[in-house]
DNA sequence: AAGGGTGTTGAAAG
DNA sequence: GCTTTCAACACCCT
């Protein structure tokens, strides 16, 4: 699920489920998705209340009295909130159980999420040490910024946009629609690119991000979750997912093709290179 | 029915 | 440094 939209969408959700609840016991079903000491992790999470739950890219992070847990859902992470004497799924890799008889449950089959602990103010050093860039809504992610970063490259501006050291939230599918709205072609080389591209490349940004929020993220794998995360953005999607089908713009067809290594929507006729 | 693809990131290789 | 490739893992599709 996972793009800025998608994790800001669980975060929502979650805040509304489960702030002000105590942990009273943390299972870890698969120990290697912890990052660092295992035991120091349950110890520091056991008897914590959940204070807050903030968001920076598409990272989760979960504010407790005495420091934070760093959430990752990389490929597949959910969350489901549920009561604790449930049955425990196939694929759920840590399960905190509530003081109240309810138990979050982090769920993830192709096992690539991570969850770490931090201290309480660690939440800089966290963005810093992972170089995570600027959110399109933030503030100082203006021309100057995104001009900065890349005058000094000439890679293609898909796997840019992809870069979290960059912009922090985009992946494969925001992407493809940013370009697709921009008319920018994928491979384009980032020092073709006029500076009215970059100006369009940010407004669109923020507003394919913007409506996804509000649509509650996208959902391409279906699935059914007791955290109602599936979302309704894919009804709005302009060309990911839309290979052989006509481009709303000019009927041509949409083609997949490869980019740095990832599966790419483009119409072949609105999507041009420059140069 | 085996092999390629998958919404991500970071480590390794060049 | 920088850019590109690949591995971590399970499942789905062709």
């Amino acid at each position: 699920m996972p793009e800025l939209p998608e994790v800001e969408t669980v975060r929502k959700t979650l805040e509304h489920l489960i702030v002000s609840k105590t942990i009273q016991s943390v299972q870890l079903f698969y120990p290697k998705m912890i990052q660092g000491d295992c035991m120091d992790f349950q110890n520091h999470v056991t008897n914590q209340t959940i204070q807050s739950i903030k968001r920076v890219g598409k990272y989760l992070f979960f504010h407790f009295q005495e420091g934070i847990v760093v959430s990752h859902l990389r490929m597949e992470g959910k969350y489901y909130v549920q009561p604790a004497s449930d049955p425990i799924q196939k694929h759920v890799h840590v399960l905190f159980s509530f003081q109240d008889g309810q138990s979050l449950r982090y769920h993830d089959v192709r096992k690539f999420g991570t969850m770490e602990w931090i201290p309480l103010h660690g939440m800089k050093d966290y963005v810093k040490k992972h170089r995570i860039g600027l959110e399109p809504f933030d503030s100082d992610f203006t021309m100057g910024y995104l001009q900065a970063k890349l005058s000094r490259t000439t890679k293609m501006i898909k796997p840019v946009l992809l870069d979290q050291t960059i912009v922090a939230g985009l992946g494969n599918i925001y992407v493809d629609e940013v370009l697709f709205i921009c008319g920018l072609h994928p491979e384009t080389r980032v020092h073709q690119l006029h500076h009215s591209d970059i100006e369009h490349i940010i407004s669109a940004s923020q507003a394919v991000l913007g409506k996804a929020i509000e649509l509650g993220g996208t959902t391409i794998r279906s699935y059914v979750s007791s955290l109602g995360v599936s979302g309704r953005f894919q009804n709005e999607l302009l060309v990911h997912m839309r290979k052989g089908e006509p481009c709303y713009s000019c009927g041509t067809f949409i083609e997949k093709i490869k980019v740095g290594g990832r599966g790419t929507y483009v119409c072949p006729t609105c999507q041009t290179k420059r140069g």
